[in-house]
Parts: structure tokens; sequence; C-alpha cells
DNA sequence: GTATGTAAATGACCGGTGGTAAGTTGTTTC
DNA sequence: GAAACAACTTACCACCGGTCATTTACATAC
């Protein structure tokens, strides 16, 4: 069972990567766990790193800053959205969806589901939004967070677009009225965030969506 | 001319405290220019001691946290928003408002009004909504502020009551109704705060928040 | 006018945080 | 086995929010 020189260093390249992406999972499950508990704000570094077992500058190795590492957890859950609204266009597509009121509930939800699946996470990406850190992001990472940020308002715009097509809804600006979910879905998680405890929350939220939901369906019904 | 010994204290005292409060008058104004041109987190308490021209103990003096000195700046703008509230129900107190598209472009006027006359201040309410610090607060202040800002929801219940009294809108949870509301302009100036430049901004904001009003106004139309 | 008390203001400092430089350890390569 | 390299760490820096001992400037009392 002979082995080539070549083959040799390629296994061993091979694990490396594997360590090393395993590395760079484990520092963003840490930092999601300590963010998670304590807050983007109040989270140290070293926090990280000790909940990672390893030290602050090894964390530096693979994450150029603190935004950096708030940036890395973003993505996955901005692509969760992408993928609710893209089950909801699977839905539609398949003439699933009835009426007005299902398809902005669906678009709704989609938002809304990524806060519930991660709720520090998406404070985080809400917190990020009103830095004033935006202009200072490496150029590729601030791309790559504009793209897929856009590309889940190309899928909820294309939402609407069809829901028009097919009958479900009234004639309306669909550039603005993607705004106008999206300023929704944020806006009442913060407004609930900040007036009520955590169980409550969680109810005048559904109540205040739900009247939304309503409104919308209403307004825009046929 | 006779003075006796008390005027004088009393001239001198006087004069004292009309320098306090110009001093605290001027903290604040360099606060708000620092905040406005940097952003709240960037801000140092260095450079507003500099932009009033005085040291940074000295602004300790009559602030007990940089957190103390936005919510000293918060605190005006809220009041501004509860004037023109205030300013919408005596006009539909008065009969002037005809329909229910009036009361709604009255009232999210009047929370946008806020941003538009100090864009920096409102963007730093939201911040503050935001930052885990909110239960680090002193009682006191986060009691005044809590006061204050539920007042203006308590307007904002109370002019959605009378619309429906006045048959101006439809039937609908004014509890719901009032956060959604809120939840709008919040969520549309952070967002297009975001994505946005600044000239375009304020377009993409006016045409969101025209959608908005239209959304509303239709839905509860009688 | 001088001594004394008092309020305003400050220079020097502290603890803690994000981030870095220089050096150590262990593995790959020849 | 030695050079080269990658992973990692110890020790450190700059900066910021906040405090303290001290000085300055003025009001008061004699």
């Amino acid at each position: 069972m002979p082995h080539s020189q070549d083959e040799h260093k390629a296994v061993c390249r091979q694990r490396r990567e594997r360590e090393k992406s395993q590395r760079i999972q484990s520092i963003l499950d840490a930092a999601r766990r300590v963010f998670a508990s304590r807050g983007y704000l109040k989270s140290t570094m070293d926090e990280i790193a000790m909940a990672a077992e390893i030290t602050k500058p090894t964390v530096y190795l693979y994450f150029r800053t603190k935004d950096d590492l708030l940036l890395s957890l973003m993505q996955p859950l901005i692509d969760d959205i992408r993928g609710e609204l893209e089950s909801v266009e699977a839905r539609l597509d398949a003439g699933k969806i009835g009426d007005g009121g299902v398809l902005f509930d669906g678009i709704v939800t989609a938002f809304y589901h990524g806060y519930e699946s991660l709720p520090e996470t998406f404070r985080v990406v809400q917190l990020f939004q009103q830095r004033d850190l935006i202009g200072e992001l490496r150029p590729e990472i601030r791309a790559a967070l504009d793209d897929r940020g856009r590309i889940n308002f190309d899928i909820c715009r294309r939402l609407l677009t069809k829901g028009m097509e097919r009958g479900l809804i009234g004639p309306v600006n669909v550039h603005a009225m993607a705004d106008l979910i999206w300023a929704l879905v944020v806006g009442v998680i913060q407004l609930e965030d900040f007036k009520g405890d955590e169980r409550k929350g969680h109810r005048l939220k559904r109540k205040t969506f739900a009247l939304a939901k309503r409104l919308m369906a209403d307004a825009l019904a046929l």
C-alpha cells in the first residue's frame, strides 16, 4: 500500500483545513453564545475567546475585528430568511396561496422567523444598521452583506409582483411595500423589546403583527 | 441707592445659577453637535468637553454618565413630538380633520417631525432602546423616560379612539394600532438610513410613509 | 485689605476593552 | 536533523468612561 509524497501532503493539508474551519466554527459558536447571554456591547473578545477555549489573539487570527465576528454571524440569519421567503415563493408558484392575507402572512412570518430563531443575532443586525461603522467595513464584507440583504428584498418584491399578477392583491408600489414590511418587522420587534417583558412581549408582537397583516390585506384586497 | 447685604447675596446667587444653567446648556449643545457629527458610540466625553471648551471632569459635574447626557438630549425631542400630537388633537377636536387619511397623516407626521428636526438625536433614541443598558439606568431617569414616552402613546391612542367615535376610521385595536404607527416610523427611518444616501433617502422615506398612510386609511375606511 | 470658606474646575490617574507585536511551540518539508 | 512554517500565546499598547486629590476663583466675614 504505497503512498506518494504528494498524497501525504494533500492529506495533511486537508486535515489542517478541516481543523481550521472547525476552529472558525467553534469561535462563531462561542460568539453566538456569549452575545446571546450578555448582548453584543457587553460581550468582550476575551470572553468569546474563553468560551472557545483559546486566547484573544487567536480569535484575531480568524476575525479582523469584533464587528467582523458579528457580521459573520449575520450571514446565516440573512440566508435563513431567504430560505423562508423562497419557500413562500414555491407555495405561491404552486398555487397554494389563495389570497393576499396568506401571502402577507407568509412574508411577515419569514422575516419574523429570523428573529424567533436567533433573537440576539437579529437584534444585533438592527444594532449594526444604526452604528456609524457601516462605512468603515472592509468593502468585500460590506458588499457581501449588501448583496445578501438585497436578495431578500428582491424576492420580497417578486412575491408582491406575482401576487398582483395572480390577482391576490391590488396594485401597489412593490418597492415601497417591501420596505414597509421590513420596517414593520424591525419596528415592532424593537418597540416591544423596549416596552414589554419577555413573555408579554411575544403576545404583543403577535397582536401588532396580526393587525399589520390585516391592514395590509384589507387595504390591498381586490 | 442703598443695597442691603441680603440683596447683594441674592443677586450673586442668581448670577451663579444663571451661569450654571448656561454651562449645562453649553454642554448639551456641544454634545448634540458631537453626537450629530460622529454618532453616539464614537463620540467621546473628551470630545464633548472640548467642544464645550471645558475639561471632562467638569462635564461629570453636571451629568453623571454619558447616557445621562444622551437622555437629557432626548427629553426635548419627546416633548416636541408630544406638542405635535397635541396640535393634531386640537385640530381633531375643532372638527378640522375630515377623514381618516388626514388623521393618520397627522399622527405619522408628528412622529416623523421629531426625526426631521433632530435626526441624530432621534437615531440616538432608537439606539438607546436597543442597548443592553436599559436595565442599568438609575430608576428615576428610566421612570421619567418611560413616562414621557408613554404620554405620547396615550395621546396617540386617544386620537385613534376619537377618530373612531367621530366616524373617521373603522374599528381597530387602538393599542396595537399606536404600536404599529410608531413601529412604522422607527422601522422606515432605520431602513432608509441604512439603505439610502441622504438625499435619495428622504425621497424614499416619503414614498414609504405615503404608502403606509394610504394602507392604513384604506384598510380602516368606513 | 486680609483671612476664610466654598463652589467650580482641573491634571493625573484607574480599570477595563479592542487590538497588536514579539516570541514560543509544534508540525511539515527537505 | 535542521530550516521553514503555521498555530498559538504572553505581554503589551492606545483609548475610553469615570474618579480623586488638588488648585483656582470667587463670595463672605472681620
